[in-house]
DNA sequence: CCCGGATGCTAGCAGTGCTAGACATGCTTG
DNA sequence: CAAGCATGTCTAGCACTGCTAGCATCCGGG
């Protein structure tokens, strides 16, 4: 391959990132009905239409923002994992990362979680860091327990629940820390 | 007051609630991406500045039609609590009622529990429907356990999550039924 | 009978996601 | 080295959104 064509694909890999760079911060910043490709274009300083050439469609685009969210979280979970002594103290921790995550990072957590997307969950083209963040969860139960699946499942969806409803003012803030308590202490044993 | 206005007001007030049933069967059939005022104005067979001289704007209208559903809601849990021989097997019943009102209408769930809102929850001006869906689930509980409020706020956290999360693909919408096996058997008992 | 106020309409604004077609730039080939 | 092709980018515009200003029209009260 020639070196210009080379260096093209580079910038153009540059200018790719820098998209969903920039959806990302003005989300984080201004929240996601603030992202429109009129302004995400003025961000990267090009045209409307050179977002179609990286993305499908806008979609597409919160998309590429969520799976880099999915890589991050997989880190911090996988971090506050390792970084705890025992399997029972694992999962308080991991439950802390990820609703740590949620809350300092809501616009993202939004794109991963409630936006509307085509990113597959739970089948065979799942991407690797959407598993990766599950398979925490999994991973502080005991292999020998064959519903430990199942009990992943529950927790996650109850900390995303959790997550939501306070971000919405549906529950009051206070008492998160309780309710990892009851959640974790009721849950984590394997009767 | 004459009678002919009192007609008016007759007439006003059956508008008033035909634009929030056009307004959910269309999102029940379409979903709420397909509810514009256009269409909806449409299919009240009035002109779309009407809808704003009955609500404030569109978010109004999926208030109004979210506020109708805590109240069928509630009504749907208190009569599954009700049937129920025991605190017990009670919160079991709720549960199932949960789950069986959101997937039934996914539509009308959406607009209670995830579209933007400006009802206020959890506060003093809270209204009445939406603080008997919640006094369902803490009625489950023996009165004597002063967490059971905070019990209450995880179980319906966790079937929200459930509850969103297989609706988006993001969990499988199998294992439901083990799911809420887990949740009732784990978070019920009084410790 | 005529007037005034309420009521609902037409038309339009500013914004959205997305795309067709023009244009220029630069690479490749005769 | 020049001609022409292909790639890349932009301008302009489409069909749609929520929402509103201002104008008819109609009906009840004096």
């Amino acid at each position: 391959m020639p070196p210009v064509s080379e260096r093209r694909e580079r910038e153009r890999a540059h200018r790719h990132q820098m998209i969903i760079d920039s959806a990302r911060e003005l989300a984080e910043t201004e929240g996601w009905e603030a992202v429109t490709t009129r302004r995400l274009a003025e961000r990267v300083e090009y045209s409307q239409p050179v977002l179609y050439s990286h993305f499908h469609g806008k979609d597409a685009i919160v998309a590429a923002v969520a799976l880099d969210g999915f890589a991050e979280l997989a880190a911090d979970l996988r971090g506050a994992r390792q970084a705890a002594p025992a399997p029972g103290p694992a999962l308080r921790a991991v439950c802390d990362a990820y609703l740590r995550f949620a809350s300092e990072r809501p616009a993202l957590y939004q794109a991963m979680f409630v936006l509307p997307t085509d990113l597959r969950f739970a089948s065979a083209e799942t991407p690797a860091p959407l598993r990766a963040c599950f398979d925490e969860f999994v991973a502080c139960f005991d292999p020998g327990n064959e519903r430990r699946e199942l009990v992943a499942e529950v927790v996650w969806s109850a900390l995303h629940g959790i997550t939501v409803l306070s971000a919405s003012g549906r529950i009051p803030a206070a008492w998160q820390e309780e309710r990892v308590d009851l959640l974790v202490t009721r849950l984590a044993r394997t009767p």
